[in-house]
DNA sequence: TATATTGAAGCAAACGTTTGATGACAGGAG
DNA sequence: CTCCTGTCATCAAACGTTTGCTTCAATATA
């Protein structure tokens, strides 16, 4: 049976109330009762029941992370950054996974809500799910969602930055007719790393072709759909921007198959720079996302957010970007 | 401010416990108060706390998850399968990660019953814990962690007949002087999977020679460190069994960069078959998990026992195996 | 008409904590 | 000897629910 504080006060014969003052080193309770509440407390084998305690403090110590995919290198290492960096100030995670789907996100935006979180970290896939995520009653940090008149703060790669690093290395390798493979959404992410590709090309008057920006999802077989479709109405494309390491694989997956050689018959860049990107059977060019300081920078902001929540008015939505980094390898080479 | 029962009970001016029944279509209240306050609600945004109402049910409609890493896509693919099981019975999920630490596994193991949790699920990195786990307030599911006289039950892939396998399609392709590379664990899983490799070596009369059990880290680095050990200690090695595909990844690392080609050179075989194996640069041969069936009928099980957990005597830990698969792809061939 | 039956509403306890208010008692100052 | 101060303990309310019990009026039954 689980021991509360009211047996270990049975047991001693005291209130419950100097028990629970006891064993939160609270004034108010001589040394004497202290010592022999902490001792029958370990000996009974009692364990506070935080959710009660939650009831009267009004807090949880419970974040809640939304986000779309955890087979995803990139959120796997995302998370990792995340639920390490909040259990060092004892927080814990409630983990949900949205699969790039826009109801589940939304009921799940309610659903931790109603779990009490005391703030969530989110990111989300559509824009619709905007008004909710700045009516919640907790802090909410995106990752990746800054939109011009933003509510909450976000904390990003500085993806105009990552894809103009992209556009420019594909250009100085003597690429120019590039294609985009995005993945589903609409959202800033994808859009930002589009404008920099862009503006690199730009930059030397060169021009990009609208028509070779190709959406599809986020994993592998889109990567390989696309390549396969672009390639064979757009022969002449001679490199490719792949907006995450994943469909940069599939892209891989497809050009094997064909015997066309990455980085001599064709440029590839990726994004995110997941492990296997670096394998040397793969040695994706890639564009670096600093992961785990993606997850740990979110949740410190977002637990100095929950610290200052009662006053309203000092809160202004921050937005912060990392930088992104260039990681030149096989995919990606001098065309002559 | 976040609306309560009571706000609505004072606007509708009766009694709050009517608006509980109304909510919760319990009997005692008439359909016309029971429109009222539903419509009141929806328009006061009332969300109902479900941390309170875990007080008094003494369920919180979450289990918690403690793994040892979550960028491994094997168990990015098992979680994914405990998540999505889980929500279909509108339960949450508190992720852990141990990262392959023993005391940190029992932190968790502590705090997540803290919270309260209706029921865990661990994949233990440690035999330490076990006492831990088998005093548990709580049904507890083990992945991978059946021993002689368990007292919680476990699921898992059948990792004698798993490795058996491995073993079994080695010998097929003539490979005779095999290796194996172990993760850290001294769990059940590797010993299974090394017993069952052995038994095929043993049924034909062959000989598995015990030095070329290595130990190292479920990575790729490890993988890439115990491969250049093994080979340059024992050239004549033809054939590794990696317990888990990430460690094969490494080999096959440190097999390219060394120009030795994998399934003619030596064949290498791995386990879990995570996405990246299937890739044609890749192309490891391996022995399949059921990875998101894994999670769903631990979440099945697990589920089972919450609502089972009254009665204690009729409580019979189980053991569920479910079956691997051989997948043969180009990291091995018939040697001649 | 008197009594039993039903249905709806209210009351209050409980879940396990935290915490402000109150009380008892001792020791020190005047 | 009285008054004040400070320490430690108890009391009780509160957090937001659920739920068993009671009350009350209206209706059905005899």
């Amino acid at each position: 049976m689980k021991v509360t504080i009211k047996d270990i006060a049975q047991k001693l014969n005291i209130n419950f109330s100097s028990v629970s003052r006891a064993l939160n080193n609270k004034p108010g309770v001589s040394d004497e009762t202290r010592r022999l509440v902490v001792k029958t407390a370990k000996e009974m084998g009692y364990r506070p029941n935080v959710i009660a305690r939650g009831l009267v403090s009004r807090t949880t110590k419970t974040i809640g992370v939304i986000i779309p995919d955890i087979i995803n290198p990139l959120f796997g290492e995302i998370t990792t950054g995340i639920i390490e960096t909040a259990n060092l100030s004892d927080y814990d995670v409630f983990l949900c996974i949205s699969n790039w789907d826009c109801d589940k996100e939304k009921d799940y935006i309610n659903a931790v809500q109603q779990k009490q979180v005391d703030g969530m970290i989110v990111k989300s896939v559509c824009n619709e799910n905007a008004s909710l995520l700045e009516s919640a009653v907790v802090p909410v940090i995106g990752l990746e969602s800054w939109t011009a008149n933003n509510k909450f703060s976000s904390v990003s790669t500085d993806n105009i930055k990552g894809g103009y690093l992209a556009g420019k290395h594909l250009i100085d390798c003597g690429y120019r007719k590039a294609a985009i493979f995005s993945g589903p959404e609409n959202s800033s992410a994808s859009q930002f790393r589009r404008q920099g590709f862009i503006n690199a090309f730009r930059e030397q008057e060169l021009h990009f072709d609208d028509t070779k920006f190709c959406v599809g999802e986020y994993d592998i077989e889109s990567g390989y759909n696309l390549a396969k479709q672009l390639l064979e109405e757009h022969p002449d494309t001679d490199s490719i921007f792949a907006n995450n390491d994943v469909i940069a694989l599939g892209i891989l997956q497809y050009l094997e198959e064909k015997g066309i050689k990455p980085g001599k018959d064709i440029g590839v860049i990726g994004f995110d720079n997941i492990r296997m990107a670096g394998l040397p059977q793969i040695q994706l060019t890639t564009v670096k996302q600093p992961k785990h300081s993606l997850g740990r920078i979110m949740v410190n902001l977002l637990l100095d957010e929950i610290k200052n929540h009662s006053d309203k008015n000092q809160h202004y939505p921050q937005r912060i970007l990392l930088e992104p980094e260039l990681i030149v390898r096989g995919t990606t080479s001098k065309q002559s």
